[in-house]
DNA sequence: CTCGCCGGTGAGCAAGCGCTTAGTGCTTGA
DNA sequence: TCAAGCACTAAGCGCTTGCTCACCGGCGAG
């Protein structure tokens, strides 16, 4: 079975954001509002963290929502990338639901800094870059679904409720960035695998 | 088949809260930290909404922390009212799983506010009240991880990772206050009839 | 060598924050 | 009837916040 493993998003992270000290400022503010939240992070700590006095931020910036969006608006694009990645290999769509889940979870799992921020601050953007944001959401959930469509069609899989499921699949999945720890016992693979086969279980079809 | 439906915990919320001006101010800072999250929410926006001023706040609470605190608190003594209630009936282990499940999905949905506030603003507590609460969570991962242990001791269950799935198990039914929303089209009974349908899946082992 | 440009800084402003305090009116028991 | 005690308010204190602005050093072009 053909892998999505090394799939784009989960190396050389953030290296599309140029210069370099506007890239140190966004990693230094992914640190911070995954540790802390948006609300409780000030512009302040974020300078802090990149070395660089409080107003160098706003060479770069123009708010702190809009570093948040940069954020945002980049992670999602990474995550929906992995995921559609996985969902696109050839193969059964059992085979194809588990490389999604294992990968998708892989992503929420490695870099559940990044991931925190990206699925749990999305109120703390502007009206307007939460749209934009929500429709990218859409597009995952999609990728999903018809994963689900298709093998219920096929016969594979037996699921009464394709909506309820695709958002259940993807909550599992989503989750993981809230209670994953790098010192827990698990990496972020052992996890995928693991996930991975409770979602196979979920939908397919008994004999 | 006996039910917990109608266990403690779902109706009549907050009103072990006495004095009422004490209530007033408590459900209205569920419903703002639910809406805005803990950080963006001032103690102003709280009083305003219970229709007093700024400092009454501090006649019934030493700090807007405390505050949190005692929502925290009693939100998770009745989450796990209900879910130990629930797995506590008479039954087979994939009965008492079934019945786990869809109890502690309605909660988190029915009461989705106070759900949020309970499962997603652990961080802003103190240490000190953290460690309360954490320890409050680690029992109800007992309770699930005792119904798996159960299952996979009389055979019907097939699960070769306990805790693991445990965690998933949970995660998937915490995960139900994150996106819960009243406008959408499902009931918490429905969601809860899914999820129980679909944990079940996970773990029974096959004939 | 000098000048202009530009990424970066130090100091600080206006606004809003959590919380306090002096005072007010209502209730209550002798 | 009235003093004490209570829940509550108006005003505001000290501080931190997001953000701005005058200034500065280094570097490439003429």
């Amino acid at each position: 079975m053909s892998t999505a493993k090394d799939m784009a998003g989960e190396d050389m992270p953030w290296d599309e954001v140029t210069p370099e000290a506007a890239r140190k400022l966004l990693v230094a503010a992914v640190e911070a509002f995954a540790e802390q939240g948006y609300h409780a992070t000030t512009t302040r700590d974020i300078a802090g963290r990149a070395g660089m006095s409080p107003a160098a931020l706003y060479i770069h910036y123009k708010t702190k929502e809009e570093l948040l969006h940069r954020i945002s608006r980049i992670g999602h694009e990474k995550a929906l990338e992995v995921l559609s990645g996985a969902a696109g290999i050839e193969g059964t769509p059992s085979e194809r639901l588990a490389e999604a889940v294992s990968s998708f979870v892989r992503w929420h799992a490695g870099r559940h800094n990044t991931a925190r921020v990206v699925q749990y601050e999305l109120d703390a953007l502007s009206d307007e870059h939460r749209t934009e944001i929500v429709e990218l959401r859409r597009r995952s959930d999609a990728v999903v679904r018809e994963i689900l469509r298709e093998g219920v069609e096929s016969g594979e899989f037996d699921v009464p409720d394709v909506p309820g499921t695709t958002l259940a699949v993807l909550s599992l999945c989503i989750d993981v960035a809230r209670w994953f720890n790098t010192q827990g016992r698990r990496t972020p693979d052992e996890v995928g695998a693991l996930y991975a086969d409770l979602v196979l279980r979920m939908v397919t079809a008994q004999k």
